[in-house]
DNA sequence: GTCTATACGTCGATAGAC
DNA sequence: GTCTATCGACGTATAGAC
């Protein structure tokens, strides 16, 4: 504890500690970023980082924290529509902005191994899951619809690592990645294909 | 060398450090995968390991050598079609095939850290995106197919990693993947949406 | 082809000075 | 809050017996 108030600090040093985690733990891998690889890059020595944090692992969890609530709390919101094309809607325009929002979390939590071995031992992240594909299906089991959610969801992934539409404003970020979303998801059948 | 033809003996001891390295990068990712894991999982000695291999980037590239001679391939018979629409449809096809026919290879060398590291030096992955992207969306820069192709690609990913559709017949992937696919890429506007 | 043994660096994590 | 110094475990990689 470094002030007497008892509430946690929060100083600029944990700040950029976060920040500095979070970018090489996207770019490198969770297991390819070394606790010296960070200190390195904030120019610190390792014990500095390990004032902040005990284990490796709790900079991780509170490095993705706000993503990891993030994710039950979207899906809520959904559940709360009444419609499908609703639920749907929200469940599209809230990844895209979450991944648009914070693109180093959202590649961490949805692809990293060393965060799904993580996971996998702290939270039901299968029942999470499990409750996105019902929101979007329906109550029946429509295989089509849930292979598009798959594949919307690690496809927003890998937008989020791409350079090229990282140099794009977020805005613009955001109404092409709902365009595929869309595509996807809301897909109403043509009249017919022309091929 | 152990046979005195000359030629690389690839032996069944040889196969099934290739099956099972690949196995263990898809799932623990290649930083994550120590090359004791591998023995243990085979149930030989590190050093026995050593013995097919000079390093650990010598069995990540040769475990992923059909995936990374397949995607060029993919490509040069993509631009030998004539139509837009038969060389996306080329693309899909053949991206769906890849990602359902070797789902291990195919996520590796999508997304995993530590190959993106070792091709970074090693090849020029960049020239052959930028052929992907010219073939999909055409000479004029179509900045909404372009997103629809990295998400195509990405979620292919995805969906390569997921235990539910995994448990599906490959051909039934197939057709689902390869709709999806439709639906991002081939897309004709739809006369309008009905909300 | 596989083994044991080992070299040498880096890992996560801790102790104690300042 | 940050440092140096250090720990034991494990990483890649090698040497040499069988």
């Amino acid at each position: 504890m470094a002030a007497g108030t008892g509430q946690r600090p929060r100083g600029a040093g944990r700040a950029q500690l976060h920040e500095t985690a979070l970018r090489l733990f996207a770019r490198d891998g969770v297991d390819g970023t070394s606790l010296q690889a960070i200190a390195d890059e904030i120019g610190v020595s390792k014990a500095a980082v390990y004032y902040h944090y005990k284990t490796k692992d709790e900079i991780v969890l509170d490095v993705l924290r706000p993503m990891l609530d993030a994710l039950p709390e979207l899906t809520t919101r959904a559940e709360a529509q009444r419609t499908r094309h609703a639920r749907v809607e929200v469940i599209i325009t809230g990844f895209v902005d979450l991944a648009v929002g914070n693109h180093s979390s959202f590649v961490v939590v949805m692809i990293d191994p060393y965060v799904l071995r993580l996971l996998a031992k702290q939270q039901p992240l299968q029942q999470w899951w499990d409750r996105i594909v019902e929101l979007v299906t329906g109550p029946e089991p429509d295989t089509q619809t849930r292979v598009a959610m798959l594949m919307f969801i690690g496809g927003l992934t890998s937008t989020s690592r791409d350079a090229w539409l990282a140099e794009m404003a977020p805005d613009e970020q955001r109404d092409y990645l709902l365009e595929c979303g869309r595509r996807l998801l809301q897909h109403r059948r043509r009249p017919h294909a022309k091929d």
